[in-house]
RNA sequence: GCCGGAGUAGCUCAGUGGUAGAGCAAUUCACUCGUAAUGAAUAGGCCAGGGGUUCGACUCCCCUCUCCGGCUCCA
């Protein structure tokens, strides 16, 4: 007997039954087999040591590939638990995977871990690895496996609830033994633990066992493993650049906004700079809310708590809503989660025709949303927020234009924000999805995808992952290093029209329930503002700086000549500071660059004789001298242009793309 | 909400059961300067808040608040 290989380029080797993947990447090349790490057959990953038993695709796994370094990191996760057993006396450990860019293992251990505690097993990692430790497979009757693991109980849980499907035909379990360590476990590994190249352990914290809050408690050790010393002093460089970037730094840096404790948990106060971004940021959603022919309304922050019965958030979302406020004359009040059910009485205000949809209304609605205190993070997860919202009310006919338009506008918005890299989640009906007559979710979803696909955005499906009332659409962005964050969303709501008895009067004078779109195309803005910050890293383009210029005086005698200009660019529409410290030019100029400036102008006695300016422009490394005024302005404003400006869509007579 | 860590001057951080410390920032004075920190002096504190223990608490214990890292959650 033997078998047929088909190696990635599409030959075929023979090969006889019961090769190790090792013997075949050695008769490919030396080269292949030392840096091999794991073999593929047909889809499944198994170690380079395990005989092969059947013909079909065949591939070398290197630490080149996501799946060699998924291998990689698996391994190391094994070297973390036996380091842990062995330094931790009655520890018992959970399940160790390998996660982006890393791996952590879960643990039970009678007191949590401390760095000096990391510190050590890191050590004892690192014998382990010294001693270049073989990884054996062996596989297990249940039976047997309970009786090794008989000491661990979660080990023991896992093998009890494996599934015949998730293991090889004939075995029931796998376990991988180097030396005197045996871990649960289903390959593959690296030949030994010498292969491990550079790990280190990052930090510990809490963990449920199998994610639930009503189980054991754990310890969970996060590490990080790589081909190379080199790639990984490149991560942990990236990891400090990302902390560099933290917008809740920044924020105190640049003097944007702060959250006081004196108000609360999540609640956000913007100073002065921060409040000039923000304007900017609202300035550009109402002006585009009203280029794509959305309705502006005003809506309360509270209302009664019946409200909000009607509505169903009450049943589905108290605990998330703010407690309620008595008053004397027994009425409860609530402070709003959400816009919509205000939006919905804008609707309801008068009767509609048909003649009379679509109706767009839009709100930079503050809502307020008791979030759990070990969630709130800074901007990107406050308790108050805005949000950019806007309910459209229309027709089963209007609605895959009406789709069509808000993804316009959301990709509008989030691209004029600097984002090039979007792509959508479309969620579909959830199985448990409790209310809602069918149809309409079917001709929903199908209307959602079809837009999509217009649109030409790359998405994927999320099935089941939309919420109970109704199919939605999510825009994720990746930013400047790479991290996706989810932005907009455009949601159906089969629900609330039903709820609040929303109709609108049909061609043929019959009543019809009007379809309803949610729609935040920033999100929350002060999400939305977290996201630029970081994407940015404070350095933001120009139309968006809270101060675009500054305006930096040589000396006292130079103040004057200064404010000329300093004026002469507010003509321009531009945001200008003087800097007229007694503090050094170096330091003035220090000043502006840590804060981000986009433009510095340095003036002194040359500028002054001859209308000159020196112009120096974030991330340039020098200036330029003698730059006649005028065309430092006619530049600067140009830079300082908002993005957008195109024509009318013939079809809705809006202006879009 | 859960596990762990933390809270000392505006900021970044030392500190110890026995009188509270530095750098930066601030203020004042001098300097008037051409592209990333001019110098000197001064001022600045309920050591997060509240209860204990102690002759004595910033320090030890308990509770609360806030933040940080995760978990869980984000209809």
């Amino acid at each position: 007997m033997s078998l047929e290989l088909r190696y990635p380029d599409g030959t075929v080797f023979e090969h006889p039954d019961g090769v190790t993947g090792l013997e075949v990447a050695e008769s490919i090349g030396p080269g292949l087999a030392r840096s091999a790490v794991a073999v593929k057959l047909n889809g499944d990953l198994r170690d380079l040591s395990r005989p092969l038993d059947e013909s079909g695709d065949f591939a070398v796994v290197t630490l080149d590939s996501e799946e060699g370094l998924d291998v990689l990191r698996h391994s190391s996760a094994h070297v973390l638990a036996q380091a842990v057993l062995d330094l931790f006396e009655g520890s018992t450990f959970a399940i160790g995977p390998a996660i982006d860019n890393g791996f952590y293992y879960d643990f039970k251990v009678d007191e949590p871990f401390t760095p000096d505690d990391l510190d050590r097993i890191e050590a004892r990692m690192k014998e382990i690895i010294s001693q270049d430790q073989p990884f054996e497979r062996e596989a297990l009757s249940r039976s047997d496996a309970l009786a090794m693991f008989g000491a661990h109980p979660f080990k023991t849980e896992i093998i009890e609830s494996v599934e015949p499907s998730e293991v090889t035909p004939g075995e029931d379990v796998t376990v991988y033994r180097n030396i005197d360590f045996v871990d649960l476990c289903r390959g593959p590994h690296l030949p030994s633990t010498g292969r491990i190249p550079s790990v280190k352990l990052l930090r510990s914290s809490g963990a449920y066992w199998r994610g639930d809050e009503k189980r054991d408690q754990l310890q969970r050790i996060y590490g990080t493993a790589w081909p190379s010393p080199k790639e990984l002093d490149a991560y942990l460089t990236q990891l400090e650049e990302a902390e560099k970037r933290d917008h809740r730094r920044l924020g105190a840096e640049l003097d944007l906004f702060s959250f006081p404790p004196e108000l609360g948990s999540g609640l956000v106060v913007w100073h002065p700079k921060g409040g000039m971004l923000r304007k900017i940021v609202e300035d550009h959603s109402r002006e585009l809310h009203q280029r794509f022919g959305f309705d502006f309304v005003f809506t309360p922050h509270l209302a009664k708590s019946d409200l909000w019965w009607t509505s169903g958030h009450l049943d589905y979302y108290a605990e998330y809503m703010f407690p309620g406020m008595e008053l004397d004359n027994e009425q409860e009040y609530r402070v709003k989660p959400m816009n919509c059910p205000f939006h919905i009485l804008v609707y309801k205000s008068r009767p509609r025709s048909y003649r009379d949809l679509p109706v767009r209304l839009s709100e930079l609605g503050a809502v307020y949303r008791y979030e759990k205190s070990g969630v709130v993070h800074g901007l990107l997860r406050a308790r108050g927020f805005t949000q950019d919202d806007s309910h459209t009310f229309c027709t089963g006919g209007q609605l895959g234009s009406e789709l069509a338009l808000h993804l316009d506008f959301v990709l509008t918005w989030l691209r004029d924000a600097g984002f090039s890299e979007i792509e959508a989640d479309l969620s579909t009906q959830p199985e448990k999805a409790p209310v809602g007559e069918q149809d309409r979710w079917d001709f929903a979803e199908k209307t959602l995808a079809k837009a999509l696909e217009d649109s030409g955005v790359s998405f994927r499906i999320a099935p089941g992952e939309g919420a109970f009332y109704g199919p939605k659409i999510d825009m994720h962005v990746k930013d400047a290093i790479g991290r996706r964050w989810q932005l907009s969303t455009i949601q159906l709501d089969l629900i609330l029209p039903e709820r609040f008895g929303l109709e609108y009067t049909a061609a043929g004078n019959v009543s019809e329930r009007p379809y309803m779109i949610h729609c935040a195309k920033a999100g929350s803005l002060e999400r939305f503002m977290g996201v630029l910050i970081e994407h940015h890293a404070g350095a933001f383009p120009m139309w968006l700086a809270p101060v675009q210029v500054s305006v930096v005086p040589v000396a006292d005698r130079h103040h004057e000549y200064a404010n000329q200009i300093a004026e002469r660019l507010r003509d321009a529409g531009l945001r200008v500071e003087v800097d007229d410290s007694d503090d050094t030019v170096g330091e003035k100029i220090r000043k502006a660059l840590t804060h981000k400036h986009p433009a510095v102008m340095v003036v002194g006695d040359d500028d002054v004789s001859s209308s000159t300016v020196g112009l120096r422009l974030y991330g340039e490394e020098r200036d330029t001298r003698g730059v006649p005024l005028i065309e430092a302005t006619n530049r600067l404003a140009t830079m300082a242009a908002k993005p957008g400006g195109r024509p009318p869509d013939p079809r809705t007579g809006v202006l879009g793309s």
